[in-house]
DNA sequence: GTGAAAGCGCTAACAG
DNA sequence: CTGTTAGCGCTTTCAC
């Protein structure tokens, strides 16, 4: 890598008049400006990051930190967010908490040293259940702001970015009254989650409202992935008038819809089911699942405008938060 | 955040002392060195990130491209990077191609100026369509090292850590020899990749060498992901007489399972079906996809050994290529 | 045992 | 219009 200093001594100048060159300044004249423009491409000349992180105090490089990402939900955030702060002229430091606190918190403490100018994450599943959040406030006190999504917690005041999963929820849980169905089994294998909370009282609510309808929720809740099969297959054992399925996590649904059609139940005529995902491989199920989807990737975009903004803002701004709309995806699982 | 000047004027020492204290060197008093390290503990002194890189001329980050996030192989390989990464100590800056050469070699010029020590990527599938190495070969004359995974190239001379997929695709074909299978499909959504081409010579190797038992094998390339669904449906329509499927792709696998189940074959007594995956939603179809399964995490983990060694080794290394294993896991859809 | 000073590569205020 | 210089935060050589 070429370095100003040896430019300018190639060309006789000084370094400063091959900095402001290359800056387009207007001190400098024309010719100089294009003798030194055509020699800094000849050389690969690129101004050295380090270099200039340390003279701005700032990285143009946001810290990601990602709960999971194996699961779909995240990855496509991860993808809207790699997507827009390449369009914005940001780097990403990705890490994965792996749904640890520790990790999660780790993090952070190890690039709050000027690796980064902010912070977009979602909170670790440990984090979430032990309420934590004294990691967050250290950070903040530190002038680096944070700007959270899908996961947040109500005790840290920062940007926002979420789902509409009440509403989401709501809305699934509606659908199915309105097809006539009276036991609608809620399948929970998240309910340590923000998000899982959200949408089971989204549920609730449905229910509720529509209670005219006579329509029956019970809530499943599977608070371990790996027992998902043998709990919904023994629930199924357990409950034979079950004639809707919503499941609010990512995975259940395909679980339920295959332990049904292995039943013998006819979906979607018996039964329905709803599950929630972003696209992704879920429809590949036979018959596809109807999912609410979520625009995950709009997630990551919306979050990393809000981070550059407030990162590029002269004066200090409101914390906003943003919601995220949802669409109910019907494919063969629903009537 | 704290700097060592500030340190340094409230312990009425100099700005060396500080450093050399916080630093283990045998200069400093004990006294000394204790008072230092307490005050720096009591203001939570962090070395400043990029004052390190900008005097040590290298920054303890790894660039990694990769071309889908939204492909689980991938995912899991970013897992077992990032992973990795922070056991040894290293941020990872991530950057995805999405499959197009523009964004690959615009990521890798973007951060060839500091921001990274070194690059761990995959090639993007338009790339090697196209055949293009040159962006590569200008980072490695920078001096900047690169390790290529999974989709590799022989035109660049650099460490490599690459599934066995020749050998992977040559035993799942043998699998479904041994069950007695006479006519075998090889669905190929991937023909443009190195290891799409890999994985096809090793299922044709696998019938030439077993040529006794009389078993047929037709290629069938689908290009567009989103014609599978109607080239396997017409694939089977055409082709009465099939009774193995060998998907070397990620998903072909599941719609060609899915479409022989919807066909009213008895999958596996009629019709075996083997895919490529790593552990992931796959296996959730119904009944169970066997798959070639790639131990993805693996593939990540030891991409990082191999470039942080090279990192930190004094002498210029020899490049060396490293194959990781694969198994084949055997679930419902193979005899 | 401690401190002064140079320098990593760059920008910008100031001087000429 | 161009050059000198200080300084971002840190490490390290060299003086004292």
């Amino acid at each position: 890598m070429i370095t100003l200093k040896e430019l300018a001594e190639k060309l006789n100048v000084s370094i400063s008049t091959v900095s402001k060159s290359l800056n387009g300044s207007s001190e400098i004249g024309e010719a100089t400006v294009s003798r030194v423009k055509e020699a800094a491409k000849l050389y690969n000349y690129k101004p050295n990051r380090a270099a200039l992180n340390l003279k701005n105090s700032k990285t143009k490089t946001i810290g990601v930190i990602i709960p999971n990402i194996l699961n779909h939900f995240f990855a496509k955030v991860l993808f809207g967010i790699e997507k827009e702060s390449a369009k914005l002229g940001y780097n990403i430091i990705t890490c994965l908490s792996n749904e640890l606190y520790a990790k999660e918190a780790n993090s952070l403490e190890l690039l709050a040293n000027g690796s980064v100018d902010g912070f977009i994450m979602s909170i670790a599943e440990e984090t979430q259940k032990e309420n934590k959040s004294d990691h967050f406030k250290d950070i903040i006190n530190q002038k680096i702001p944070i700007l959270m999504f899908d996961r947040v917690t109500d005790d840290i005041d920062c940007d926002k970015v979420i789902m509409n999963d009440f509403q989401a929820a709501y809305s699934a849980t509606t659908h199915l009254i309105k097809e006539g169905r009276k036991n609608i089994v809620l399948i929970n294998n998240i309910d340590d989650l923000s998000v899982g909370k959200l949408r089971s009282k989204g549920c609730f609510k449905a229910i509720e409202d529509a209670k005219h309808y006579g329509c029956n929720l019970t809530e499943l809740k599977v608070p371990e992935t790996s027992e998902l099969e043998k709990e919904i297959d023994l629930f199924f054992k357990n409950n034979k008038t079950i004639d809707g399925v919503i499941s609010i996590d990512n995975i259940s649904g395909v679980i339920a819809l295959n332990t049904a059609t292995k039943k013998g139940y006819n979906v979607p005529k018996d039964l329905s089911v709803i599950g929630f995902s972003d696209d992704n491989v879920l429809p590949f199920t036979s018959p596809k699942l109807s999912t609410v989807t979520q625009h995950s990737d709009a997630v990551g975009e919306a979050s990393v405008q809000l981070m550059i903004k407030r990162l590029e803002s002269k004066e200090s701004l409101e914390t906003v938060v943003k919601t995220i709309d949802f669409s109910l995806n019907l494919r063969e699982t629903t009537l």
